[in-house]
Parts: C-alpha cells; structure tokens; sequence
DNA sequence: CTTGACCTTCCAGTCACTAGAAAGTTAGCC
DNA sequence: GGCTAACTTTCTAGTGACTGGAAGGTCAAG
C-alpha cells in the first residue's frame, strides 16, 4: 500500500510519516519502481504503535527506545516500567501546574465584574497591585 | 539600570527580556551612551506583568493584548474577563486529556511485572495486543 | 488525452525561547 | 595606564514535533 493508506489505517498523516522516517525514528520503507513508499500491514503496526505511544505523552526519542525494546524479544519487562513511571512523574508534575494556574486565574475571574467599568481585579492581578492566590 | 538588573528585579531572563524587545511584545528600551538598554522601575513593573500573565499560560500575542488593556485606563473588565475564561477552558482541556494519558499509563504499569521477565503489558498495550483503558 | 488524486523532495514557518560566538563597555584594583 | 572580570551588544542557529506550500512526477478512470 502507498503512503496514504498506511496513512489512513495508522491514524498517522502522510507528513509526520515522512517525518518519522526523516528523523530515524521508523526504518526507511520500500521504494516501488516509480519512487513511491509501499508499507506493509507490520508497518502499519508500527505506525500504530507509535501513534497510541506519543499519544501518551512520550517523546518522539522515548518512543525510538519502546520500538527498540517493542521488537527485543527478549528485554526485560522492568525497562519499559520504569519509562512509563517516569512519564506518569512527568504528568502529574504537568497537572500540578496546570491545576495551580487554573486556581489562580478562576480566583481572579471570580473578583472581576467583567462589564463596561474599567476596574479589573485580573489585571491588578497581573501588575501585582493585588496578591496573587499562588506564588510570586 | 542595565538588562541584567531588570532581568533580577523582574523574573526574566536578559536574554528572553531582548527576544520581547524583538518581537514587540515590549517597547525598544532608552539606549545609553554605549548603546546599552537602560530600563526604569515602570519597565520593570512591566515585565514583572508579562512574567506573572506568562506563567498563568498566556501566549506571547495574548500577553500583548493584555498589556494594551492594562495601559488603556478606559478599557472594559468584560475583554479581559472573556481572555481569562477560554484560557481556563484551554487549562480545562489540558488538564482532561493528562488525566486520561495517566489512567491509561498507571492501569498499564499496575499490569506489569517490572522484573526480568519479557512479558510486558505496557508494550503489549501499545501494539494493540491488549486493550488500552481509554479511547482508541 | 485530460482530469484529479495521488506521490516525490525541499524549504520555510510555527512557538517561545536558548546557546553560543565575536566583539564592545565599564568598574575596580594595582 | 593596564589588567581582569563582569557586564553588554548583535547575529546566527538550534530546540520539538510537526505543518504548509511550492514545484514537479505518476497513475487510473473516463
């Protein structure tokens, strides 16, 4: 199958599949006469693979390390743990400071009458002219 | 003072404080005799804003928008009331989407051994062999 | 034989910086 | 006056993970 059918069943564009064989990421497909890329359906696995892993977060480099340990049959469970730890620290890290910047701003939305009238606690927020709920 | 002094005083960086200066998020400094930028307490004040609205999220066009409401004594709260609430939104989803790569991750490692043993739920997850807890 | 949907490569742009090179300036100290 | 260290300047290029577009080649149907 040419590039946009493997396209298609992956959920991988024809771009970022490019891409990924540019940077090394997934091995350089076959080559019909006319130059065109021909992917089988163990590369559309692959490409799957590779899609549900960036879809959880890991880096197109971490991802290179899950294809690698992915096709040793015979690595170690405890590796690939301890990637996937890692990336569950790297969220929770992501959703702390997501949740403190929601705080912040919901606090300051609440004090701010949001009409025609000028004052706006958000803005005095921001100046340091009020206190800022979290840090600073 | 010099860059580096409002770089101390404000919370960003000479570097990052000159890359504003290039995009026109922030007006050209005073120059000194040398050529160096000279910047005031108001300067700093103004940096000190960027920096606080920066780590609330806001992209460097929003913080722009922001710093031309908070100049303009006129202005309605309602603006920058609406400004505040789609960057909670945007947090909101964010926040959804690393909920859900977390569950998916942690019902992941729960299911693996970790030791030296070459069965690994985590990969198997990721290839489709077994089902991922959420979505696809 | 033409149309349209593919495919190819290459270059540039995104966002918000960050790193580093090469060179000029300033302040303190001897 | 000279030295050193700590500033400052501009410029270019790199980051991550794509995405968009241009210019051109290929293929199947009608």
């Amino acid at each position: 199958m040419n590039i946009g059918t493997a396209a298609r069943h992956s959920g991988v564009r024809a771009k970022t599949i490019r891409y990924y064989e540019s940077v090394g990421l997934i091995q350089p497909a076959d080559r019909s006469t006319a130059g065109y890329r021909v992917y089988d359906k163990q590369d559309v696995e692959t490409l799957r693979f590779v899609q549900r892993a960036r879809s959880l977060g890991f880096s197109v480099e971490e991802v290179g390390s899950l294809l690698a340990l992915w096709r040793d049959r015979s690595r170690s469970s405890a590796e690939v743990k301890a990637m996937a730890q890692r990336r569950v620290a790297d969220i929770d890290r992501k959703i702390t400071e997501l949740v403190e910047m929601r705080e912040t701003l919901t606090h300051l939305i609440e004090r701010c009458h949001g009409d025609d009238r000028p004052e706006c606690p958000i803005l005095q927020g921001l100046a340091g002219t009020v206190a800022l709920p979290a840090g600073d």
